[in-house]
DNA sequence: GACCTGCTGCGGTTTG
């Protein structure tokens, strides 16, 4: 049978399933029947899973009984059904034999024997779920015939130690079997071409299948009468709710979208008080809701029961399988694709135009969603940068591979420095690998606990059985927060809360969580026990949370933004409405050009305020502070105190603080960057808390049995016991420098501090003295969280570094 | 005069 005939039986199936054949659909099975390596580039919703789909099945069409064929990965579990079912349709279209199976958490020990003796054709499941099926004796076997691995939502895990993860399996895979061939499927990322790298490691010929869909997205902010009653400083933007119930009022289906857990919380019930009509088509879907009432939440959304949904980005994926009519977005949600994804799930079809109310939740918000709406104008969208050397995933691996078959380090070696990840890894880090791995390395080389692998004929492996059974489960790289359970006093569980939000509370008070008023019953070990009341709650949990800085391209869209409110007239409806306060800015103080930067400083009771906006992200300000605060030091003794948002940052100090004299001797400078910041952040600190999550990864720390977790605080304390050991006594210890390579990466992101210092010593630097705090002051002077650092300490800290240099 | 920030994802039930 020839190629064209082959597609002639998908494009038939394909239409007898109402779907249009795109181009670049037609181009991924030709590409892919050739025998390519690739990846797949489309918009959520423009049928890119049928695109592998299709010609994994076709491929195989007269293939009966090799065993496993096609490994497709899924980031997101409950999709792992959806494409299941997906493709049980497609075969039989195509009137094939195939069996499809599912390989996830929730499968059955019973279901994976089954699967075990005899594997379906096509296979779906997680990167973790690989690793599992990594670490079973006689998996060379299993995956030997497999033709195809594919990689859906490669966006999604590039950017994470779950890419790393996939990575080492692929390495892997591509040795076990023969003629494997691997794809990805990926939305839009900046670095579509190192998304393809990270995907293929050394493998240089593959192809990268585009499609020619554009996606079509409106941004409408929602304004208040007037600009006065928007307020400078907050985040919440409830003040907005009546004009945000119409819009819900008027479509069939709506998906609210708030930045913090906590948030959809006050929003749910700030909506249920001023819309009372809303009860029981109203929903609210977030990561610490159960998943069984997460599951109901989507199971009544997907069939037209909800008429909305508040979220946080639990409902970003799982896009393709649940549309919705309209989208509102809460807040900035500090970054263009997240932003776009979110969009996606209205119009949720393809040339469809998608639509995205934006509600501010503070004056200058404003100004980031006419920044929004350019970058997406102009087709500007996120890098999603690729882990590299991540020690502690890369030990996870070798205990994976120790654990089933065993591994001779020569053929291991060869394979894990043609990744992406590793492809610098020498033969000295090699072997430092090799020794952590079996007698713990330097430091631990007592305990036998860490003498995990053994070595036999050359052959790296695991003998003994209870190591190999703890490391069966704590395979992955997702570190979760110990949390408590909520429950009913009828043991239903609803949910997941912290330790210090509940340790507020007494007995009987009552809080508001999942939507409902809970009385507070008893604490009963990791149990929350609750029941309902009509008590009105007095507190909405939080959780601890990432921190999402303004991305570095939003942030280049805002200060062009800014830049256009320096002109007499601006064409953006949120730039218009700001005007006046920005009057207000230049009226105080200054409104900076693209070729200025500005600095205010002033005096109030609080003392002597220098605020500085490079805005550029919380992070990156975090790292500038600290620099500028430790030069500043060197001019003069001074306490100072650091206040930073995604905007700019304050230093704040009870004397004056010798600003003009900084500037003229070069403050800003990237002079020694590197050394400055390491000497003016408490590095140490962050790198101990940066250790928690790799002690996890590399098994140093065990987290219990599932369903006796060991205390959150525990796993803290014996993370920071080696850090400490490592940091004293084995300062070359692969983990520990990781750990400390992270902070710089990713916690300070030193490489944007460069540029931004680049950028600011070429601008013109206008320092004014505004008599009261400015609108661009105000935000960073509310949001003040003050970290105090003497000047004693910090003349330490010098002293210490010039002995260092 | 203006103020309730902090997401998501997976996996695993032994031994005494």
């Amino acid at each position: 049978m020839t190629n064209g005939e082959l597609i002639a039986i998908g494009a038939k199936w394909f239409e007898s399933k109402d779907w249009n054949v795109f181009d670049f659909q037609r181009e991924a099975w030709e590409s892919y029947l050739e025998g390519n390596h690739g990846l797949v580039n489309a918009p959520t919703g423009s049928g890119k899973t049928y695109s592998l789909v299709v010609p994994a099945l076709l491929d195989g069409l007269h293939d009966t009984n090799n065993g496993l064929q096609v490994i497709w990965i899924t980031p997101i579990r409950a999709l792992a059904k959806e494409i299941a079912n997906a493709t049980e349709r497609a075969i039989d279209g195509l009137g094939m034999q195939w069996k499809v199976g599912v390989r996830t958490g929730d499968t059955s020990t019973k279901e994976r024997n089954a699967m075990k003796k005899n594997p379906p054709e096509f296979l779906i499941t997680t990167p973790e779920s690989l690793h599992l099926m990594l670490a079973q004796k006689g998996y060379p076997n299993l995956f030997k015939n497999l033709r195809a691995i594919v990689c859906d939502e490669w966006h999604e895990l590039i950017g994470s130690k779950r890419g790393v993860q996939m990575e080492l399996a692929l390495s892997r895979l591509k040795s076990v079997s023969d003629n494997l061939r691997i794809w990805g499927i990926s939305a839009t990322i900046g670095n579509m071409e190192q998304a393809i790298e990270a995907l293929l490691g050394d493998e240089k010929s593959f192809k990268l299948i585009r499609a020619d869909i554009e996606k079509a997205i409106e941004v409408e902010s929602v304004f208040p009468e007037s600009v006065d009653e928007l307020p400078w400083a907050g985040h919440l933007g409830v003040n907005l709710i009546d004009k945000v119930i119409p819009i819900i009022e008027n479509s069939n289906s709506t998906l609210i979208f708030t930045n913090t857990r906590s948030f959809a919380e006050i929003w749910y019930q700030k909506l249920l008080e001023r819309a009372p009509q809303l009860a029981g088509i109203m929903a609210m879907h977030h990561g610490s809701i159960s998943r069984e009432l997460r599951d109901w939440v989507e199971d009544q959304l997907y069939h037209g029961q909800l008429k909305a949904v508040v979220c946080t980005s639990s409902l970003d994926l799982g896009v393709d399988f649940r549309p919705v009519e309209t989208i509102i977005q809460v807040g900035s949600p500090k970054g263009v694709a997240r932003f776009m994804q979110r969009a996606g799930r209205s119009g949720h079809a393809p040339g469809a135009l998608s639509k995205i109310y934006f509600v501010p939740t503070h004056s200058l918000e404003l100004i980031e969603a006419a920044a929004l709406r350019n970058a997406i104008g102009e087709g500007l969208v996120e890098d999603r940068i690729p882990y590299l050397r991540s020690f502690d995933v890369l030990i996870q691996y070798l205990i994976t591979l120790a654990v089933s078959e065993g591994f001779r380090s020569k053929d291991i070696y060869k394979e894990v420095k043609s990744t992406f990840s590793y492809n610098s890894i020498s033969e000295e880090e090699w072997h430092w690998l090799l020794n952590f791995i079996t007698t713990g390395g330097a430091s631990l080389s007592a305990y036998d606990e860490y003498r995990k692998v053994e070595l036999e004929d050359g052959i790296y492996k695991v003998s003994d059985r209870r190591i190999a059974m703890r490391h069966r489960m704590s395979i992955g790289t997702i570190v979760s927060d110990a949390s408590l359970k909520v429950k009913y006093t009828s043991g239903k569980y609803i949910g997941t809360v912290e330790e210090y939000f509940i340790s507020r509370l007494n007995p009987g008070d009552v809080f508001w969580f999942a939507g409902r008023n809970l009385e507070l019953v008893r604490i009963k070990g990791m149990d929350v026990q609750v029941r309902n009341t009509k008590k009105k709650a007095k507190a909405v949990p939080s959780w601890q949370g990432g921190r999402m800085p303004l991305s570095s391209q939003l942030s280049v869209m805002l200060r062009k933004k800014l830049h256009e409110l320096t002109k007499p007239t601006v064409e953006d409806p949120e730039l218009q409405f700001i005007k006046p306060l920005m009057d207000l800015q230049k009226e105080r103080s200054h409104l900076p050009t693209k070729k200025e930067f500005l600095i205010e400083y002033f005096k109030s009771d609080e003392g002597y305020h220098v605020l500085m906006y490079p805005f550029e992200g919380r992070f990156v300000h975090e790292g500038m502070a600290a620099l500028i605060a430790l030069r500043l030091s060197r001019i003069t003794p001074i306490s100072l105190s650091i206040a930073m948002n995604d905007y700019g940052f304050e230093l704040l100090s009870d004397q004056e603080i010798p600003i003009y004299e900084a500037i003229e001797t070069d403050v800003l400078t990237t002079d020694d960057l590197w050394k400055d910041i390491q000497a003016g952040i408490n590095s140490v600190e962050m790198g101990r808390r940066r250790f928690r999550d790799i002690a996890s990864i590399s098994g140093l720390v065990f987290k219990g049995y599932p369903g006796n977790q060991i205390k959150d605080r525990h796993i803290q304390s014996s993370s920071q016991l080696f850090f400490d050991v490592f940091n004293d006594y084995e300062s070359d210890n692969l983990l520990l420098l990781q750990a400390y390579e992270e902070v710089m990466d990713f916690q300070l992101e030193e490489a944007r501090i460069r540029q931004a210092l680049e950028r600011i010593n070429n601008q013109k630097i206008v320092i004014t003295e505004p008599q009261k705090p400015t609108p661009f002051a105000f935000p960073i002077m509310v949001d003040r969280l003050r970290e105090k650092v003497t000047s004693e300490k910090l003349e330490d800290r010098v002293k210490k570094m010039q002995l260092q240099f």
